[in-house]
DNA sequence: TCGCGAATGTAATATAATATAACTTAGATA
DNA sequence: TATCTAAGTTATATTATATTACATTCGCGA
């Protein structure tokens, strides 16, 4: 099973569509090893075209793990909206935490890319990476249900946020394996879901009470 | 500013401690570009000693990165005792909480070693760099100045250090930093380590009061 | 539809890093 | 002191990034 990724074909000069298949190539091969298993020259090799055919789409290799880390945050909005829309008994937030836990543990190597590696925080601020980085976070906010009360919301959003990823970060440690295995990680992500719901319950109730009664 | 690292003294043969140099030079250069940045041909070349010389003290490079991820874990260690031990007014567990997030922020390169790698993960159970990330963790623990209470320390402490790692992790991202700027990373951490507190002294009554009444 | 420029490929090559093999030196010890 | 071994060296194979100069084809205006 050698991909069934778009090779170029035989006998033609031009590929077609080359800056796409690299970055869809880049993902899979991320899937495994996370962003140091993404070797140029390796794509082009799976694809059909020279070695340095991909620099005519990439300035260098932190160019393509740029493009290639904002589609992963794409697909993870997708998937986080998918998982909100779909009907249940639990929480918008509760479907989007333990989305979140399963993406980052399901495609660890994906996830790596996205958190783990200093190509986020390089990304210059209208880039298409810092928007859907921000794209992303617009849904945690969003799952939270809540009004927007100063920047209540967005404490809150912060805290489970990061909740999240550092349970998805020591559970991919092994620090839930073995003997601290008392507990899932499914169910501390669950404790911080409600943990967020109280505190936003709280805090919002308390900043209508101050505003009701004149600053 | 070349490094005052131990170079191999010229007209020499052996270096003399040539294993241990590595792991500082390593630790250098980590705290900047993090585990990408560590090169054993650039190390070598630092310390006067030639390009395959280190593997005479490590069997690859993945062999180094582990050896120097156990070095910084015992550093954290070192400080996160050290935050515990000064008097102050704040609890065992907020200074070890903010000392945490000043690690993981001031020496962020390592800190990505150590966490952000898939280095701890493929440590073998007994190794020392697992052991030292045990031992860490311990320090995690003793923070909560919490009886053991079936495993219910051990969760609340799972608990807080995920927390930690998600606030430096996006801290790193940026998330912080502009329009989402309307609380602190310290302002957070606080609050993870109130809700952690409180969390504990409920879960520890409540395992108590079961105790007594009976199963 | 011709032709021309820009976009997108290729071939050749420089540079740097990991890693191994075969050889050398010097420190430790019987 | 002779020799074994740990720790270094030189030489080399392999793989990856990246650049330069050249080739092909696509699309568009004349």
């Amino acid at each position: 099973m050698r991909s069934q990724l778009p090779r170029k074909p035989a006998n033609t000069y031009h590929h077609g569509d080359l800056r796409d298949a690299l970055i869809r190539a880049a993902l899979r091969e991320a899937e495994q090893g996370g962003a140091e298993a993404i070797s140029i020259k390796g794509l082009a090799k799976q694809l059909g075209v020279s070695q340095p055919a991909p620099y005519r789409h990439f300035a260098d290799r932190e160019a393509l793990l740029a493009a290639v880390t904002a589609e992963a945050f794409r697909q993870l909005s997708a998937t986080l909206r998918e998982a909100m829309a779909k009907p249940s008994k639990q929480s918008k937030l509760s479907r989007l935490a333990q989305a979140t836990l399963d993406f980052g543990l399901r495609r660890n190597g994906i996830y790596r890319l996205m958190f783990a590696s200093r190509t986020v925080s390089c990304a210059a601020k209208g880039s298409e990476l810092h928007q859907a980085t921000r794209e992303t976070f617009g849904l945690v906010i969003e799952a939270l249900e809540a009004p927007a009360v100063g920047y209540l919301r967005e404490r809150q959003a912060l805290k489970i946020w990061a909740a999240l990823h550092g349970v998805v970060m020591l559970a991919e440690q092994g620090l839930f394996t073995g003997e601290a295995a008392h507990a899932t990680r499914e169910e501390l992500v669950e404790d911080f879901v409600n943990e967020t719901k109280a505190a936003l319950a709280v805090a919002i109730k308390d900043a209508r009470r101050r505003k009701a009664t004149g600053t």
